[in-house]
DNA sequence: TCTAAAATTCAGTTTCGCTTAAGTTGCTTT
DNA sequence: AAAGCAACTTAAGCGAAACTGAATTTTAGA
């Protein structure tokens, strides 16, 4: 799951990255606004959070632009006003959803993945590939009605490869799902986490398609 | 999927051909900038990186003329300049994406990747012959709602006969969609290539005219 | 700070897709 | 009808890609 974070704060930038990253976000953090459209154009981002007290170019701007462009992106606004007015403001821009400073953290939480419930299909909250299934929201994992435990990474991983059930999703792919750009990894990392799924929910779960990609079957 | 790219330091044009080859492009690396419109005219390409730092032709002029024919080519645009301003100016000209050297080589792959799914997801929803069908995007093959699955090569064949479902592609077309040019194969692969389609789908599959190229009929 | 678990790297092994090559089939032309 | 050429098919070897167990590094929690 990426989310592009969007807020000049150093302070605050920084600690909500580390929050969402440690919710398992794959997180880019942006401090100018000027840059946001260039990678939203270039991000294949989930979610947007967006400070609307930005330098430069303003938030209300960036939203204008992204609503204008038929971009359904889901946008969570964050700011320090909170007058009603300002929020029907910032909804009527096109926020999907908003919140204002000082906030509580867990709230932020619940509300993005509400948010990416609503924007992802909505009812469906369960995932399911053969006898394995997993629900996103409390990232709880069974096979075959036994529950798994999984770690943070292999959630990751096997999350990206259930939501696209049914289709193949390249090796790339899947480390963009697990680490924020500039993490450059060199290595095999996702070959490795494969394997180990494999380990828990048997050799035939997932499918290897040479040089395009994995795969778990749908449904 | 085809890249023409455009980068006249020769260390760093050899290197991110072979970054993007292992990404299964097919690249073509030109560094003199006077030779891009014919290229172009002639390359059937999906997509164009260019450097703005060319000797001859700058790279302004030729995203100029490029967007001044209508080209729709999906641009994106490397340059060691990185203000706002320059940044702005650059995709003013008609670059779809723009990235600031140095970057990070997987931000480049991301990038490609969201171009292409942007500039294909336009209108190419679904090719269909006959009672095969094959979604692009996700590389998903059925034949009367079987899944097939197929390998790399293979679906780069097919691809290319069903985007022009109706036509006779020829030969070097189809190699073409599948090496990089100079990689000039002496040999039959195209030919096995057909042979297994045709295994997969039935012989009827795909027509022959000889010394001309294959069709699959269209619809 | 220390420790256990998780993440990542490494290296040896295995697998499988690509290419080649050679023999066969089947058009086409004289 | 025969020759010549283009396309078809099959099978095998090679090499790149993937797999996996174990070692090493990093991270997070006590």
């Amino acid at each position: 799951m990426r989310i592009l974070l969007v807020e000049d704060d150093y302070q605050l930038g920084e600690s909500l990255k580390s929050a969402l990253s440690s919710e398992n976000y794959a997180v880019d953090l942006e401090r100018d606004g000027a840059n946001v459209l260039p990678l939203l154009r270039a991000g294949d981002y989930d979610l947007m959070v967006l400070d609307l007290g930005l330098p430069n170019v303003s938030g209300d701007e960036i939203l204008k632009k992204i609503r204008a462009a038929d971009d359904p992106l889901p946008v969570l606004v964050l700011t320090a006003r909170n007058t009603t007015e300002d929020m029907i403001e910032g909804l009527d821009l096109g926020a999907d959803d908003y919140l204002t400073k000082p906030f509580d953290i867990d709230e932020l939480f619940a509300r993005l993945r509400s948010l990416h419930r609503r924007s992802s299909g909505r009812a469906r909250p369960v995932l399911i590939s053969g006898d394995v299934e997993l629900e996103p929201k409390t990232q709880v994992v069974t096979k075959a009605g036994e529950n798994v435990t999984l770690t943070a990474k292999e959630l990751s991983v096997l999350e990206a490869l259930m939501t696209n059930a049914g289709r193949f999703v390249s090796k790339s792919r899947l480390e963009e799902g697990m680490y924020t750009w500039g993490d450059e990894i060199e290595s095999n990392t996702v070959e490795v986490y494969i394997s180990r799924l494999r380990k828990y929910f048997g050799s035939g779960f997932i499918e290897t398609l040479r040089s395009v990609g994995y795969r778990v079957k749908k449904g």
